[in-house]
RNA sequence: GCCCGGGUGGCGGAAUGGCAUACGCGGGGGACUUAAAAUCCCCUGUCCUUUACAGGACGUGUGGGUUCGACCCCCACCCCGGGCACCA
């Protein structure tokens, strides 16, 4: 009788493993493929439980597919660059390579621990030259395309780090570590993405992932992109030849415009003030609205602030003449940074006229519910369906889409106006003033101007031994060996970019890397990316719902536009699995409430902690970590074993049930019972990995079979061995792709050599999980009365009779007469009494 | 405010419109043991009737609806979680 000894067993199995290659995967035209992919770690800090669900999932998966023949691509590697290794260098002097490549070593020994299925050929690591060499050639495709350009643009400024500061680094509008210091908006050039070129199709094409991915993901970038339909109007400014151009989506409410709203940033506010009326105090309003930096929080509840620029503008449909105002809450990045506002028919622009006494005049009148009245209304009218047009000339009369429809066509063959989509979606900007990125290969020559790298001199690679303490400017500029090189055209000395790229670039096409990982002429064979291509399901976190998502699908589409790929979307599925918690919050180092995982994995096997991870929640939902639950699955397993083993001698020598002219009929009543609940087991759970992925619940069903299994004991009596065995090996099979390394040991005891990967998964028959008879419930009247056990076989007509000539149903109808007897074969019979 | 999720025993959670609470945890009782641990067996939604055997009523956030039948579908509402948010 041996010891379930989980540590011994994991290390044998993926020393086997290893030496088989059981999980190499090669592009092989004569077997299916299937790419499994789970977002690949920022290698930082230790791996706890909570890393390890991503991983759990997606190797249970990827061995269930394996088991069922198909050449399984799993890869595995680390997204590299990134701040965490710069902060580790600037506070303790360590170099960030140095320190990113102890971080990957210690990672990688704990995925290896667990034993997951992933093809280590083919790791990647972002910040290795071999990998940011193909970053920056994308980089230079995009800049012949026009995709890659330069502008001005606004970055967060800490004054006393004398540096620039990613969003996330500000907080509450101060620097993260100055608090008490106020960011502030600087304008330097920055490069950017074109990813709005792509906006339309990042929206149109969700439909050929929609099946895939889930809803919520599609909504939040739908919002992201938010696209809107509307018209470009032009508003003359009274006495001059200045025009103010203004975005709407509600053209038919111009009639109603009672004020035109420029944003403080809008480039004609200065003109505008020193040629009118504006007092010095207007001025200093105008300099209070521009500067005043909103914290995010504040922005939503934020009070409406404006004042009056002493100027009109011409309504170009009326000609009426309406007020100038500068509004806080005018965006200046979103539509053409103005608008016209229209208080009766819109909640913020309503908010701003009554706080300064603007007229509300009603121009659209609902038509469910009683005339409004401008002067006296409490809240906008802002639906456009269900109106009527008033006060509006010639449109009198129409509905607010009818009005649409012909104000802009009017607007534009009057020549004031013109249909117009606006996005919320901005350029990706890219620029980061940082050292522990992709440089950016650009080169500035004071002749010849900015030019790329040529390709043959990528990768550009990053300098060692830089300077990392702030100066205000990219690390890089410091280091004179990398700024100063050759105009590529001219020979003249010219300077490098210093910035880098944002680590999203990494990581927006890192999975085509993974099919031909060493190329060394192109970021991959086209080939063998067809081969894979396109991803069959990918893992992750719902915090990269956004970014990372949009712009991997915007890299596709501009490679497609290369010609390198033929696909619009990589990933068919999407699956977002939820965060394990400890005392209500996802675990972090921060909060000190982490599980190691290697700690796990010594105390009850790595096993243990993969069940437990796929059984104690639902794989989309948060998962609390219990140390008592996680007793239960290591005694499971530990029963597991002593089941199997103290059968293992008897078995091993006898030849599992061959199904070849097996009949089930003349079978004894144990080896019925246990063919059928382990067949009647296999089609659920088959279904759970394929579609549902509801892996708690297939624990729950082996647990269940094991249970059966312990309920017929003795097993050397009353079955044939053959059919004891058979069922163990199906249990030991279903359950591998979840706990692999016991499942593989049980095999091996069983009898069988080669392998779970290579035997696959059982194969189902449905005679053997069909019933002979049936528990069929009696209702009357929807209530359950009786149960009685019937036959399979009977049609509906003789299950009814039989149900209703039962003595015991017979005395519950009582001599009533049934109104309506509903039958549903193989489960219940209704017997529906007049009352 | 808008858009998604979700609300089931003491807890994590099961349930193609057909026996609600599978499976696990916890709890109670028992067996084994000198004892404990481990292991094994039994019980474990609430209330009521009954000496007992049994039986009944209620029960999936609340209120309605559809249906022979609703955790599941529809409507309204409450609560919790998440995302977005002056986007004109």
């Amino acid at each position: 009788m041996g010891q379930y000894d989980p540590r011994a067993i994991e290390e044998k199995w993926q020393k086997v493993w290893d030496e088989q290659h059981a999980f190499y995967a090669d592009a092989d035209p004569a077997r299916p493929k299937y790419y499994m992919l789970e977002m690949l770690p920022y290698p930082s800090g230790t791996m706890h439980m909570g890393h390890m669900r991503n991983y759990t999932i997606g190797d249970a998966v990827a061995r269930f597919r394996w088991m069922r023949g198909f050449n399984v691509l799993h890869p595995m590697g680390w997204d590299a660059f990134g701040l965490p290794a710069e902060n580790a260098a600037i506070q303790r002097g360590i170099d960030p390579r140095e320190w990113t490549r102890l971080n990957i070593a210690e990672f990688k020994r704990v995925l290896k621990r667990f034993g997951f299925s992933y093809d280590w050929r083919k790791e990647i690591s972002t910040c290795e030259p071999e990998y940011y060499r193909w970053n920056q050639w994308f980089f230079l495709r995009m800049l012949e395309r026009g995709i890659a350009y330069r502008k001005k643009s606004r970055v967060n400024w800490c004054p006393k780090c004398q540096t620039v500061l990613a969003n996330e680094q500000v907080v509450n509008g101060c620097c993260w570590r100055h608090e008490d210091t106020l960011v502030e908006a600087r304008e330097i050039e920055q490069w950017f993405l074109k990813i709005t070129d792509y906006a339309e199709q990042l929206l149109a094409d969700m439909k050929e992932i929609e099946d895939g991915w889930p809803e919520r993901v599609l909504t939040m970038q739908r919002n992201w992109i938010g696209k809107s339909k509307g018209a470009r109007v032009r508003f003359r400014v009274e006495g001059s030849d200045e025009t103010i151009e203004v975005f709407t989506t509600r053209i038919d409410t111009i009639y109603g415009a009672t004020s035109v709203l420029l944003s403080p940033e809008h480039p004609l506010v200065p003109k505008l003030l020193d040629s009118g009326s504006a007092s010095a105090q207007d001025h200093a309003e105008w300099d209070r609205l521009r500067k005043r930096v909103l914290k995010t929080e504040e922005i939503a509840t934020a009070e409406k602030e404006g004042f009056f620029t002493g100027r009109y503008a011409l309504n170009p449909f009326s000609g009426e003449k309406i007020p100038i105002w500068v509004a806080n809450f005018v965006l200046a990045e979103y539509g053409t940074g103005a608008l016209m506002s229209v208080p009766a028919h819109d909640e913020r622009d309503f908010e701003f006229s009554r706080k300064y006494n603007l007229p509300v005049r009603v121009v659209v009148q609902p038509l469910n519910s009683a005339p409004l009245n401008g002067a006296t209304m409490s809240v906008p009218f802002s639906e456009h369906e269900h109106g009527t047009l008033v006060g509006s000339g010639p449109y009198n009369g129409l509905s607010p889409d009818e009005a649409i429809e012909k104000m802009t066509a009017d607007a534009e063959a009057r020549g004031f106006g013109n249909a117009q989509i606006t996005y919320r979606l901005k350029d990706w900007g890219i620029s980061r003033q940082r050292y522990w990125g992709t440089p950016i290969p650009v080169i500035y020559c004071p002749k010849c101007g900015m030019l790329p790298v040529p390709d043959d001199q990528l990768p550009v690679k990053l300098p060692e031994k830089v300077d990392l303490v702030e100066t205000g400017k990219s690390p890089l500029a410091t280091a004179p060996d990398f700024v100063n090189v050759k105009c590529p055209k001219c020979g003249e000395m010219g300077r490098r970019e210093t910035d880098t790229m944002d680590t999203f670039v990494d990581s927006a096409w890192y999975f085509y890397r993974y099919c031909d990982p060493h190329n060394d002429k192109a970021p991959f064979d086209e080939e063998i990316v067809r081969h894979w291509f396109p991803i069959d399901q990918y893992v992750g976190g719902i915090t990269h719902a956004i970014l990372h998502l949009l712009y991997s699908r915007f890299f596709t589409k501009v490679m497609r536009d290369i010609g390198l790929v033929k696909i619009n979307e990589p990933i068919t599925r999407l699956f977002t699995q939820g965060m394990v918690q400890k005392g209500g919050v996802a675990m972090s180092k921060s909060r000190g409430n982490v599980v190691g995982a290697v700690e796990m994995a010594e105390q009850y096997g790595c096993d243990t902690g993969r069940l437990y991870t796929l059984f104690a929640a639902p794989p989309e939902k948060d998962l609390e970590w219990s140390e008592q639950a996680i007793e239960g699955c290591s005694r499971f397993l530990q029963r597991l074993y002593r089941l199997v083993d103290a059968q293992a001698e008897r078995l091993r020598g006898v030849k599992s049930l061959s199904y070849d002219g097996f009949d089930i009929s003349k079978a004894t009543l144990k080896e019925k019972i246990l063919l059928r609940k382990a067949h009647q087991t296999l089609k659920r759970i088959t279904r759970d990995f394929e579609q549902r992925w509801h892996f708690n619940a297939s624990v729950a069903l082996i647990m269940e079979l094991f249970n059966g299994l312990h309920a017929q004991e003795p097993l050397s009596e009353g079955a044939n061995p053959a059919v004891i065995k058979k069922v163990f090996e199906m249990m030991v099979l279903m359950i591998a792709p979840i706990t692999p390394h016991i499942s593989e040991e049980l095999w091996e005891m069983l009898g069988n050599s080669g392998g779970i990967i290579k035997y696959g998964w059982p194969d189902y028959r449905e005679d053997l999980a069909a019933e002979e008879e049936y528990e069929i419930v009696v209702q009357i009247n929807g209530k359950v009365r009786a149960k009685l056990m019937v036959a399979d076989g009977q049609g509906e007509e003789e299950l009814r009779q039989l149900v209703m000539a039962d003595p015991h149903v017979a005395a519950l109808i009582a001599g009533k007469s049934p109104a309506k007897v509903i039958v549903v074969p193989k489960r219940l019979v209704n017997i529906v009494l007049k009352s």
